[in-house]
DNA sequence: TTGTAGGCGTTATCAG
DNA sequence: CTGATAACGCCTACAA
């Protein structure tokens, strides 16, 4: 089923069919009628290969997601879903490829094989091979997070300094002196994660203009490693009254050291972060938390990667988001 | 860049290019290298959009998931991410659609703009108007999970009835003697979901088969509603001394209940049901449960879809696994 | 072992 | 307002 067959049938040319579809070039009222009819009695759409080779064109985005070994937080997942569902408004598809390195097969599948028109990049490192390889490419795409310096380029973040400093002072004003961050893995800080890195930088200039005597600790992505983290926080700083986290996935390992502890927050202990809400208000008790704003910078992401895609030769812009904190129950004055 | 510069510059035919790289006749070796050196030296990569059209398979597949609105759980996404890397291995890539109802327009898109050789479904019903669209359209598709009256489709789902009646014996040799099923939601018990009524159906059979006392809860798919739900049921039913769950969503919300209740698990209360494995070892304690095998659940999908892709005429092939109980620390004998 | 040429289904240019 | 016709880049008979 082909757009020939449907000139054949509505007697006309190939070429009518298709600006009758594509509304290109004015085409009588009538004519578009016959053609719509048989359309929709043969159930014709056109092929998109055939389109896309044509145009130039796929109406495709690849997105590229951590690996399947690395497990996704809750943020990422509502990402992903929020980038097809912001992808499909405009028509587009989205075209998956998990990768970490840039020696990756779908990786380059996707950069090489003009499958897609654009790309967006989830959870990049401050230097991200992967970054290069796309403006070596000439592929249009947009970071999720941003390299160290980003120059001209298209990124949208959240600003991890700026909130992990405001959550630093809300808790300073609230009576806290001596503060935990409870950050991502080692191996991310070593690899040059940029939330962890500026969460840390934060962290640390909010602490000392405050005052406050600060540690910042690194924490494996999982329930165990967030349990066994908060234990040996209790241990060798025993007066610690608050933490600060960007860890999503160690939170019900901390909720259980804290219950194993007896602590009550707010009153013992207070507790906020850098949180998707649903996390945030699922923990007990809900946290004051700077929720992350995944699907409106899915959104976002995709606004930007369709105007460059329009427009080439358009100056690079990018977004550095800084939700509110808002609050809930974890935080309270210090009583210890 | 395209197949034609790569044939002039290396002095051959394009036809002989295309043969070189895909190695459906025999080329020299001089020629292939030279072909190889220019095809390195230039970085070429044939273009998706004109293979495809040429060849009439666009070597990708369709994933269809739960549109956005619906939260994915900890197994959908782990099997998202297994078949993307399922089908890297063979090559493929992976076009996600997120989508409830047929009339869906990027359900439309994939299914008639042949953008992919073939579909995989997640989370269906019973009966689900998408099933009947893709077979009527004759696209290649595998369901994850099966239809009511399955007759020949290829699928593969997890045998539900079977596990939770297994889980129902467990506890029945324990001593339990009044048991109940946190179930998945109202809407989804009444959209016709599979696992939620297969369910049901296996443990009141084997509630009956043991003469236990047996409930069947729907209960929303969050950590709210799980609290409320185990609430609930203590309420209603004070004599429960073990619960059977497939609900991962409302765990979180059943842990704190848990707690509140002050009921040890599992002296005081036994738990266990289908759940990830990694939600049942983030549990407290670890949840004696039936992992659900998700990874090997993609990679049959994806093996089963493309033996029907490479050989349209092949008989209807599925799987219902059943995998192991393992046995954690979540249930024990009967107290109460 | 290699080259020629037609076709895959659209879009877009150029005439009418 | 509408028809021919040439791309788009690749694959694959058919010839040599």
């Amino acid at each position: 089923m082909n757009i020939g067959e449907i000139a054949k049938r509505a007697g006309v040319s190939r070429s009518t069919v298709s600006y009758a579809l594509s509304g290109k070039r004015p085409v009588s009222a009538a004519t578009v009628r016959r053609i719509n009819d048989v359309i929709a009695e043969l159930g014709y759409r056109p092929n998109a290969s055939a389109r896309a080779l044509a145009e130039g064109r796929t109406r495709t985005f690849g997105l590229v997601i951590p690996p399947a070994s690395t497990r996704l937080t809750d943020v990422q997942l509502e990402f992903v879903a929020s980038v097809v569902e912001a992808a499909a408004v405009h028509d587009h598809d989205v075209l998956l490829s998990p990768s970490g390195g840039d020696h990756d097969r779908s990786f380059e599948r996707i950069v090489t094989g003009r499958r897609v028109d654009g790309v967006i990049l989830m959870e990049i490192l401050l230097a991200d091979p992967r970054v290069d390889r796309l403006s070596q490419a000439g592929l249009p795409f947009v970071t999720i997070g941003h390299v160290e310096h980003p120059g001209a380029s298209w990124w949208v973040d959240v600003d991890y300094a700026g909130l992990i400093s405001r959550c630093v002072r809300h808790l300073a004003d609230l009576g806290h002196q001596h503060v935990v961050l409870i950050n991502r893995s080692d191996e991310l800080v070593a690899a040059g994660y940029g939330p962890a890195l500026r969460s840390t930088a934060g962290f640390l200039e909010a602490a000392g203009q405050r005052g406050l005597t600060a540690h910042n600790v690194c924490c494996a992505d999982d329930p165990a490693a967030g349990l066994a983290c908060f234990e040996q926080i209790r241990e060798r700083w025993p007066g610690v009254t608050a933490a600060v986290t960007i860890n999503e996935a160690a939170l019900p390992g901390v909720q259980r050291a804290l219950h194993r502890a007896a602590l009550d927050v707010p009153r013992a202990f207070s507790l906020t972060g850098v949180i998707a809400d649903r996390l945030a208000e699922d923990f007990y008790p809900p946290l004051t938390a700077a929720d992350v704003p995944a699907r409106q910078m899915a959104r976002l992401a995709v606004d930007l990667l369709l105007e460059q895609i329009n427009d080439p030769s358009a100056t690079p812009r990018h977004a550095l988001l800084e939700p509110a904190i808002t609050l809930r129950s974890s935080t309270g004055a210090r009583h210890g």
